[in-house]
DNA sequence: CGGATTTGACCCGCGC
DNA sequence: GCGCGGGTCAAATCCG
């Protein structure tokens, strides 16, 4: 029972599309513990869901009545995201984005709570993707494998990569939420490593890119602030998790079965 | 001394 | 094909 002082888990709720090589997935993505150590947290969150399908319509409106019913205020607007304007920047990201602010005025434990409780709920759908993601992973080792020896040794490597690669795109659900908050790295339970920073074009602060240390997971994040708030974080997250947070505040917010389910 | 971070180079998709 | 821009790698460095 030891809890952490300053901490807390904070469950968030996101939806989001992952599409199939044929036909479109909805995936309830939940359980999403994030551990600060700071109040400021409370002032905004906002959610980002990604989708590749325009027709998102129930989803968002199982979260606006979800977040209706813990007397906050939603806005959603759908919008491209200011990073993949019409303009000539990140190509990668053309598909629409449906920005979510999420503006508790009360105390956010109170909505996160009730956010958990709508969580058990509501059933879960099952992954249709964690098969996918078995594949990819493996896929990837090889593809990493690759590339660590194309650094030394040459084209053969590579070409076995591209050949690799052009199977399948892996694509991960991202998920994103901006805190306000003074700190960069968000302790979300996990322990992370950073192992890049970019500094993207139109932003004057650099992105930083994190992985999951655990060996067998290879869950990612980017953490990145707003050029106009420095005070905003944009900690984007990629992946899911194979195992439980490895972080001593766990069986605080009693995990149990959602958490190993979802994480 | 082991693990995390820094940081410049490299990769790769995509638009022109 | 080239350049651009974002993502990743990995040697060097830092730090406990
Ligand atoms: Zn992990």
């Amino acid at each position: 029972m030891s809890t952490t002082s300053s901490s807390q888990a904070i469950m968030n709720q996101s939806l989001f599309y992952h599409q199939d090589q044929d036909q479109d997935q909805l995936g309830l993505l939940s359980s999403f513990p994030v551990n600060l150590g700071f109040n400021n947290f409370a002032a905004s969150m906002a959610i980002n869901f990604h989708n590749y399908n325009n027709n998102q319509l129930p989803a968002l409106k199982s979260f606006s009545d979800l977040s209706a019913s813990s007397s906050s205020s939603l806005a959603i607007s759908e919008a491209v995201s200011s990073t993949n304007n019409n303009t000539t920047e990140t190509p990668n990201l053309t598909t629409p984005e449906t920005h979510i602010s999420f503006t508790p005025h009360k105390p956010i434990r109170q909505d996160i709570s009730r956010l958990l409780s709508l969580h058990r709920s509501s059933l879960i759908n099952p992954w249709a993707w964690g098969s996918e993601e078995g594949e990819c992973k493996r896929s990837e080792g090889e593809v990493q494998y690759d590339r660590h020896n194309h650094h030394q040794l040459g084209v053969s490597a590579m070409k076995m990569k591209r050949s690799m690669k052009g199977r399948r795109k892996v694509r991960e659900p991202r998920f994103c939420f901006q805190t306000l908050s003074d700190v960069d790295v968000l302790d979300d339970g996990y322990k992370w490593r950073k192992y890049g920073q970019k500094v993207v074009k139109n932003t004057h602060h650099p992105r930083s890119y994190y992985r999951c240390t655990q060996e067998n997971c290879r869950v990612k994040k980017r953490v990145e602030r707003l050029a106009e708030d420095p005070r905003m974080v944009i900690t984007t997250y990629e992946g899911r998790h194979v195992h439980s947070p490895s972080n001593d505040l766990e069986d605080s917010q009693a995990p149990s079965q959602l958490t190993s389910f979802l994480w």
